[in-house]
DNA sequence: GAATTCCCCTG
DNA sequence: CAGGTGATATTG
């Protein structure tokens, strides 16, 4: 432990780091962790406990590095309730994807991970190697180990039933890798004190952080501007929607906590294996691992006004590419209101799972209706799957022909197959780049997007030229994404 | 207020 | 490196 370790943190960036942690600074949490050489132990840059002298401590990319270094995570602050670092956007697409999959799917094979991305095992590793100077079997461990330790601090699930969700066989290896890893075995991190209260309950709750600032009004009235119902509820401090994830129906509550910086989540569904997908998507949805400093940036620095950027700004997510692809056609050409509007229209008509009159009546009765338990567990169900579009008549749809026709040919596409490249959508009649990118941007949740073809963004680039103020979008990149939505929250 | 947790110091 | 000390926040 008194050597330095092959994995800390030797950049120009080093004195930032340490202004970071010497101030708590909250923006700078899961960005970097703080190994401390006299303890062998790491710890967020937020933590309480009594600040190490700098001499006695490295800083280190991610949880993952600490682990391999020979360091155990600190039980005060808790490394792995972190908000997820993206210290490695923009280096190295493949390694990113390979990221998102093994996070998403602790249970995952490498192997398999690799044949997705369509390039060998050695080649995996060896981009890994390059990027993180980590194996992938060994940082997929980590991710494991991190992810069973959340579960075992903050719910009451079965030793068992945490192995299993964290992709372990059972909980033997469970054990074994984290007395090996982190040098704690799963009773003693179980003994451990929570912040949180855990509520006796048969559903899961769990704390996904962020980094402040955060602007959950405007996430949250974006959401409820295009609200789903029967399949999603949004009210003033929580949204509560239903997802399917493998074969499994998903039900989740996340309820804002801004003196917390982060979400309560409830989760209710079927099977452990899914907790983690669940978690990987919510935080999708809800933008938990953007990085507000490097967004504010990148948008003071494309020339718009500072009084027109707001601050904390998230990219509204889209669970399901289903869902996507017809909001986004749906949305062609068309206000928000008629576009939800249609889009209501036609997962009333054709989702069969759907309880008509409990819809109906909640419609009738307040469209913001409060998140209440159990009912909503049951009533909830996910959007439309494609062919239940692809084989039915939606004439109903009160839009162009065209577009209906482009929808119908979407949902055949992507019902026959849901890894269809952007090329296939293209060549689908009435899908053209400003729906592709619609997709990538808040299915895909692609940071880099600007929609410049948009109707509204068009509009509010000419206001802004009115006023004398050139946008230089360009500027904005790798964070796009965030100027389009930021010009349309202007609007 | 007791217990937990961390970090530094000492021998 | 084990064991003691003070510092600090959190929780029941």
């Amino acid at each position: 432990m008194q050597q330095v370790s092959l994995y800390a943190l030797n950049d120009s960036q080093l004195g930032n780091y340490q202004q970071a942690r010497m101030s708590r600074d909250q923006r700078f949490d899961g960005l970097f962790f703080v190994g401390v050489k006299t303890t062998g132990i790491f710890c967020r840059p937020v933590c309480k406990a009594r600040m190490p002298l700098e001499k006695n401590v490295q800083y280190l990319r991610s949880a993952a590095h600490a682990i391999e270094s020979g360091f155990r995570p600190c039980l005060l602050c808790r490394p792995d309730s972190a908000p997820y670092s993206c210290a490695w956007q923009g280096v190295n697409t493949t390694v990113e994807r390979a990221i998102t999959i093994i996070t998403e799917q602790l249970d995952i094979s490498i192997e398999s991970v690799a044949q997705r991305l369509g390039i060998s095992t050695r080649y995996l590793a060896k981009l890994f190697e390059q990027h993180l100077q980590i194996s992938p079997k060994r940082f997929q461990l980590t991710q494991r180990i991190l992810f069973a330790k959340q579960l075992l601090h903050e719910t009451t699930l079965s030793i068992e039933s945490v192995a299993q969700s964290a992709g372990f066989g059972s909980s033997k290896r469970l054990q074994y890798h984290m007395q090996q890893h982190i040098a704690l075995s799963p009773s003693q991190v179980r003994k451990t004190k929570t912040h949180y209260p855990l509520k006796r309950s048969q559903h899961i709750s769990l704390f996904l952080r962020y980094r402040p600032p955060y602007d959950w009004p405007a996430i949250r009235d974006f959401f409820a501007l295009r609200q789903l119902h029967g399949n999603e509820i949004i009210d003033e401090r929580s949204i509560t929607k239903c997802m399917m994830i493998n074969q499994y129906k998903v039900v989740f509550v996340a309820k804002h906590s801004a003196n917390k910086c982060g979400f309560d989540v409830v989760l209710d569904l079927e099977d452990v294996r899914a907790i983690k997908p669940a978690m990987s998507h919510i935080r999708k949805l809800l933008d938990l691992d953007a990085d507000p400093i490097a967004i504010a940036s990148a948008l003071a620095s494309t020339g718009l006004p500072k009084a027109l950027i707001k601050e904390g700004i998230r990219l509204p997510g889209i669970i399901d590419k289903f869902e996507g692809a017809c909001r986004a056609v749906v949305g062609q050409q068309v206000s928000v209101k008629a576009a939800i509007g249609q889009l209501n229209l036609l997962n009333f008509m054709l989702n069969k799972r759907l309880d008509k009159e409990s819809v109906q009546s909640k419609r009738a009765h307040n469209p913001a209706l409060a998140s209440d338990s159990a009912v909503e567990f049951a009533s909830l169900q996910p959007f439309l799957r494609p062919n239940d579009v692809a084989n039915a008549d939606v004439s109903f749809l009160k839009m162009p022909n065209a577009r209906k026709q482009s929808l119908s040919a979407l949902a055949t596409l992507l019902g026959n197959n849901p890894q269809a490249t952007e090329e296939d959508w293209l060549a689908v009649k009435g899908i053209g780049p400003w729906t592709v990118n619609y997709v990538k941007l808040r299915h895909a949740t692609l940071p880099d997007v600007f929609l410049h073809t948009d109707l509204i963004i068009k509009q509010q680039i000419k206001k802004l030229a009115n006023d004398n103020i050139d946008i230089h979008s360009a500027l904005a990149a790798p964070y796009r994404s965030y100027l389009t939505l930021n010009l349309w929250n202007n609007s």
